[in-house]
DNA sequence: CGCACCATCGGGGGAAACCCTGGTGTCGTC
DNA sequence: GACGACACCAGGGTTTCCCCCGATGGTGCG
């Protein structure tokens, strides 16, 4: 595996700039920023293998982020990074698809050992944070691959999760419409509905969204 | 495509060193089992590329094993192996998800031929089995996904290629024209010649065809 | 009852995708 | 040189997709 290139965002230029000094070395550092806007955007552009990612931060925080470019680029890969090991933080980021995540007292070696481990799909946790994580979602054993968590999947009705499946198979609206006798319009109103709700942007991202879950 | 990594599953510790010994010079062995439990476990926790399975075991058969393995690693791809012939043994595992069933008396050369196609997405059968497996699920071209064999890709230029590689991934034509320094038009009549070509009728499926034999 | 949510359907508009026809040029082969 | 395969591009038309707006019922809940 090669180096991992890694995405820095964090609010403290301090910080930021200790962590670079801290792994710059051993990944390739492909950008950092501030703020969450400017974060998803450079995400996006850069697809980085792994987004060192602040919970804490003005305008929506580390969650933002991640629900922004999850979405669009899943293949990039997160691991949260906090002062904080409070459970509902922890739990929040790892819902939203974060593979990883681990308290700002880490030591260098350490964060870049965890670095490397997220690149290579482990999921990656503080020690005294593994255990009540591994409890809050049952067993520990059932959670690999694939972190995700089906958070997105529950928000939707039967009716989009019928649409949802047909589309993800590659149906046109028409053809979906007629396999539910729906109107045309009906069926756009459903998969309307299921972009919003998962921040998708268009149907292929859909597609790709749901073979990746496995739900053909 | 690397030499396959292969599990190998049989109760019978003769037909095992049999089969080790005609193909463990052509592919890694990366392990095997002689009984379901085992199996289930070792296949997860080496995630080998193929599973040369027998049908006929105790507690449980090879069924068994890939109803327990598909779910959580629906990558893992099984090739059937067994001495009888019998129409619903074939069914069976074929409906449990087995890309191919070959029978016993297939010679090495031949099994070692099958696990490399099953590894490379084609579906594989005995000679004497194609012809009520096909039956058994109407008619041929409803088979797939995966039976096709890949007589399609061939016939597909290079330039072509290159745009399917794109335009599976969600680009819109635009990006793929910029991509390649192309004119949207031009990419229109390369997507025009694959969607005929693999008798397609949209992107949409295109993406879900070069996904299934993973072409990312 | 009011209210939220869901499912259904519609209009309109702009972008993208799809389809067909046809044109150019290059290359290798017969 | 003629022919075919391939890559490239264009015009023009139809369909599908996506998004905005709206409307109607049904259902469940405080």
């Amino acid at each position: 595996m090669s180096r991992p290139r890694v995405f820095l965002v964090d609010d403290h230029e301090l910080i930021r700039s200790g962590i670079r000094a801290e792994i710059a070395d051993h990944v390739d550092l492909v950008g950092d920023a501030d703020e969450v806007d400017v974060a998803v955007q450079m995400i996006l552009e850069r697809q980085p293998d792994v987004v060192l990612l602040d919970v804490h931060m003005p305008g929506g925080g580390g969650l933002e982020v991640l629900r922004r470019v999850t979405p669009a680029c899943p293949q990039v890969r997160f691991l949260a990074l906090s002062v904080s090991d409070a459970a509902s933080d922890v739990i929040g980021v790892i819902r939203a698809g974060a593979r990883g995540y681990v308290t700002k007292n880490i030591l260098g070696p350490d964060l870049l050992d965890a670095i490397v481990r997220v690149h290579e799909g482990d999921a990656v946790f503080s020690p005294r944070l593994a255990g009540f994580v591994l409890d809050a979602f049952g067993t520990g054993t059932a959670l690999p691959p694939g972190f995700g968590v089906d958070h997105e999947l529950d928000q939707l009705t039967p009716r989009e999760r019928q649409v949802l499946r047909l589309i993800a198979r590659g149906y046109i609206y028409r053809d979906v419409a007629h396999e539910l006798s729906l109107s045309v319009k009906t069926v756009e109103s459903h998969v309307s509905s299921v972009l919003r709700k998962l921040q998708l942007s268009n149907r292929h991202q859909l597609s790709n969204w749901a073979s990746e879950r496995h739900l053909l």
